[in-house]
DNA sequence: GTTGACCCAGCACATCTGTTCTGATAATAT
DNA sequence: ATATTATCAGAACAGATGTGCTGGGTCAAC
């Protein structure tokens, strides 16, 4: 993003996402050709290849329709490329048991199950893992059995936020909203009907942020 | 889906979805060779054309790479490709509003709020609408200020669909589970420490099958 | 057996497609 | 003015690629 584009360069790009957009594979350097107008595959080439050092896509040499959008060109390039997030599932969260943890950074995507969720429920964030939710016990966090909750590996959070902790003298995970009174912790439901619990911060550990939830029926 | 796939043509249609989750552009028809050991690019065609006409993807003629997957394939194909829905925001949900319901079928997806969503929250139906909760009315079924639900538009709820109804009476929007016991409904809260109700049967209005809930935080 | 379906292998062709070469033009800097 | 850089045009090449043709094998039905 660093140099401006110049105004073919743009609408190549434009072109681009929007050949992506209704065919579902990259366009050849003949379609981006045809469609921006320009007399010369070697001119679609030559920009092809600015536009790739600028970070806008990615070639692959000779590969045919080897383009691959790259960061904001491709989430823009509409409901169809690039605009998923591949989030391991980690494990369950119950209350008995205690909470898989994220302990290194991404993970090995063939590992685990996975699920692919539109940027938005992840934050845009890397590093969000998921936890299906076993039983009712999460149950005054709106959260329910089945239920796909999303983390982000986070020990110290802020107040308010929700937050999964592992709550240690009475071996159960529990789904809260965290906030810190010096010494102790209330543990607030999401649901307003309930009431809080307060415990000592010693005894709560802080195993991931809350950053959404996901439920099918 | 009629015919069962050959061994091959499974081979083949998972080597496809493995090649776009990595490559961001479909495999030619040598790719698809080399990669599933086959010895002959007419094979290759022989059963991509099977795959075609049996509905597991869409070929372009004459056109490089001009494979595009279908339905439950394409979703398969990973973070890539066809994986995201446009769902239209329609209104709110809240205790005292009617329902905004879905009058037509498909929408102009430019004169709503979109929401773009992978298609297992969308069960691979192409009419799902969403509806954005106010209030902490629907409470009682693990839905919470800012949700988004996910609603099939139906009339008929089959026993035990969540559904969204309109008890006129009331003047009350609710999300339920829904079971008909002849003239009576019996409207039963997700959270099961909570207690159901049981209404006559031509006071609610159902509007709409809940397929999924998102919340973020 | 014969037939016909389904499936496969090898090969060849016409076109598609990325790349490269040569040269030209316009804008900008020195 | 001269040099430099960025951009473009036309053409051609070599490899990639979808497709079609011929033939062979297997297996169940008749």
């Amino acid at each position: 993003m660093k140099r401006p584009l110049s105004k073919r360069q743009k609408t190549m790009l434009d072109y681009i996402q929007d050949f992506m957009k209704s065919n579902s594979y990259p366009p050849t350097v003949r379609d981006i050709q045809a469609g921006c107008g320009i007399s010369s595959t070697s001119v679609v080439d030559y920009n092809l290849q600015i536009l790739q050092r600028e970070g806008y896509l990615q070639r692959k040499r000779e590969v045919s329709r080897g383009i691959e959008l790259l960061g904001e060109a491709a989430s823009s390039a509409g409901d169809t490329f690039r605009n998923l997030m591949t989030v391991p599932v980690l494990g369950n969260i119950a209350a008995g048991e205690p909470l898989p943890v994220a302990n290194t950074g991404p993970w090995n995507n063939a590992d685990f199950d996975n699920v692919d969720l539109p940027p938005f429920l992840t934050k845009w964030k890397e590093n969000i893992f998921a936890l299906r939710v076993k039983g009712e016990s999460m149950i005054d966090a709106l959260v329910g059995d089945g239920d796909l909750v999303l983390l982000e590996p986070v020990t110290q959070p802020q107040n308010g936020d929700m937050v999964a902790a592992w709550l240690q003298d009475r071996e159960e995970a529990t789904l809260k909203h965290f906030y810190l009174d010096g010494d102790q912790v209330r543990l607030v439901p999401a649901n307003s009907q309930l009431s809080p619990i307060t415990v000592d911060a010693t005894n709560v550990a802080v195993k991931g942020r809350v950053v959404g939830v996901v439920r099918t029926m």
